[in-house]
RNA sequence: GAGGUUGUAGCUCAGCUGGUUAGAGCGCCUGAUUGUGGUUCAGGAGGUCGCGGGUUCGAACCCCGUCUCCCUCCCCA
């Protein structure tokens, strides 16, 4: 005998914590379908070819990847047995050992779904997908192995008003859930290529932005050194300075890269999609969008090509709760070029984590039984059973206690799940035809009619 | 992938420089009350001290290994 365990990572959701999750669930889902949205389900295992090479060398890395079946009998045993040692050593994937991995995210599965189905669909294409995605990562707070993402994407479409609906949606949704204090930071990948090129180091932008995005914890001092750790040059690093002062208003913001852009129409463009997305926001009529301009920001998925968002909770100790951005070229690379998307994404497990430490959860009963009826002895509970079918289709959760159990132990099981009524059957209500209804809140019983107690039951 | 930490009853945790039979609170079960829960009172059950090995007359405690939990870095929802 052993005592089973959950895998590294994982969770089991107990009755409680689903119906908080629930809440989550359907109040980001009736956003997104508020919005136009359409539901999407795809499978929870790809082929790796769709997944590998979309998240870059990190993201391939923390691919899990499902072996094989049927390894044993393989025709080539020795080509087999040699690819998998190879796989054992290093990030490797030989067909012969695996050739199928679980989902990473919902945006790639989104876009092979597209490219596989764009003679059916209409664009653009607004699809919402609520699943669970898997990560090879190392679990801390807020990390888990298995978590869930609530991805809103639309494809098919350049318009900016996608983004500003984003903005608005990710208000709409944390307001809704009792988050109050957050920052939506945005930023453009457009602007950080910009970045790069205008200190003299284009194409740079990826280790340029890992350093800058440490500058609230190591300093400047520390972003220096990095950077200079990294290879860039000392002219290179003097010439971000402007990048360091920038702690302003968003146009401020703005301003201030427009001179350093000067010379960049990359950067120009950038800026300018950014301030086409404020205004339309505040076009909505948004009275506080929690829009913050963070040119640090890089989103680490390399499929970005234009605004990148992330959601900070702030004063908690979870990261970023929900992601996104615009990619150009994600169905490109499945075959089908030409079809921008943009999309963002919720972490629900992290949204949970926040609220809990926010304590946002009202003391919710997991029991949603209004009624419990209790037979005294088996004629009873039999007598109880139309009444109970009665109840039902009156629209009432009911159960009836299963056992015939002592009196004392229905009613304490009825206590502990919080059923607010409790009706007893016993030899004199089966001549009456008047069942005992007790209020288990007040403890106060009378002796009604089913369509008495079905009256007080509903209301 | 690098580093740190934790593991004792269902849960939260005590357990002294190694020393008889490993404790508490909560929860659970039974009874006071054979037709009445949430309060009270009385009693009871429940532990391979994560796992494996070692040191010792003797190990929950010391040593080694291993797994696990949580955390930091990296990266991310």
């Amino acid at each position: 005998m052993q005592k089973p365990t959950l895998p590294k990572g994982t969770r089991d959701f107990g009755p409680v914590q689903m119906t908080r999750r629930n809440f989550i669930f359907d109040t980001i889902k009736s956003t997104f379908q508020q919005f136009g949205f359409l539901p999407l389900e795809t499978p929870a295992m790809e082929n790796l070819s769709v997944l590998m090479g979309k998240y870059g060398e990190e993201g391939d890395q923390l691919l899990f990847k499902i072996l094989n079946n049927g390894l044993y009998e393989a025709k080539n045993k020795e080509a087999v047995k040699g690819a998998f040692e190879k796989s054992l050593q290093q990030a490797y994937t030989s067909d012969l050992v695996t050739e199928r991995g679980l989902r990473y995210d919902l945006t790639v599965p989104f876009a092979r779904y597209v490219v596989m189905n764009r003679n059916e669909i209409v664009f653009p294409f607004k699809r919402y997908q609520i699943q669970p995605v898997w990560r090879a990562d190392r679990p801390q707070k807020g990390r888990y192995r298995e978590f869930y993402q609530c991805d809103a994407d639309v494809v098919g479409t350049n318009s900016l008003l996608c983004e500003a609906e984003i903005v608005c949606m990710m208000n709409e949704i944390l307001g809704k859930l009792g988050i109050a204090d957050f920052t939506i930071k945005v930023n453009h990948r457009k602007v950080l290529s910009a970045l790069a090129e205008v200190i003299g180091a284009p194409g740079q932008e990826g280790p340029l932005c890992v350093a800058i995005d440490k500058l609230d914890k190591i300093g400047r001092t520390g972003v220096e050194k990095e950077l200079s750790e990294r290879g860039f040059s000392a002219e290179a690093i003097r010439k971000l300075e402007p990048v360091f002062n920038i702690n302003g208003s968003f146009t401020e913001n703005t301003a201030q890269l427009q001179t350093l852009f000067a010379q960049s129409a990359t950067g120009q463009q950038g800026l300018a999609e950014l301030s086409e997305v404020v205004s339309l926001v505040e076009a909505f009529g948004v009275q506080n969008s929690h829009l913050q301009f963070d040119v640090t920001l890089a989103r680490g998925l390399s499929y970005y090509t234009g605004a990148i968002f992330e959601v900070k909770v702030n004063n908690v100790q979870i990261g970023s709760i929900s992601g996104g951005g615009r990619y150009d070229n994600l169905t490109g690379s499945f075959g089908l070029p030409g079809v921008s998307g943009v999309g963002f994404s919720f972490g629900v497990d992290r949204i949970y984590d926040v609220m809990e430490e926010l304590q946002l959860f009202p003391q919710w009963n997991a029991t949603t039984t209004r009624v419990m009826l209790i037979g005294f002895d088996a004629a009873a509970q039999r007598y109880a059973l139309p009444i109970l079918r009665q109840l039902r289709q009156a629209g009432i959760n009911s159960e009836l206690y299963p056992d015939s159990a002592k009196l004392k132990k229905q009613l304490d099981y009825a206590n502990s799940k919080g059923i607010p009524y409790v009706v007893l059957i016993g030899s004199n209500e089966m001549e009456t035809g008047k069942l005992a209804l007790k209020n288990m809140t007040t403890g106060e019983q009378q002796a009604l009619s089913v369509t008495e107690i079905i009256k007080i039951v509903a209301g």
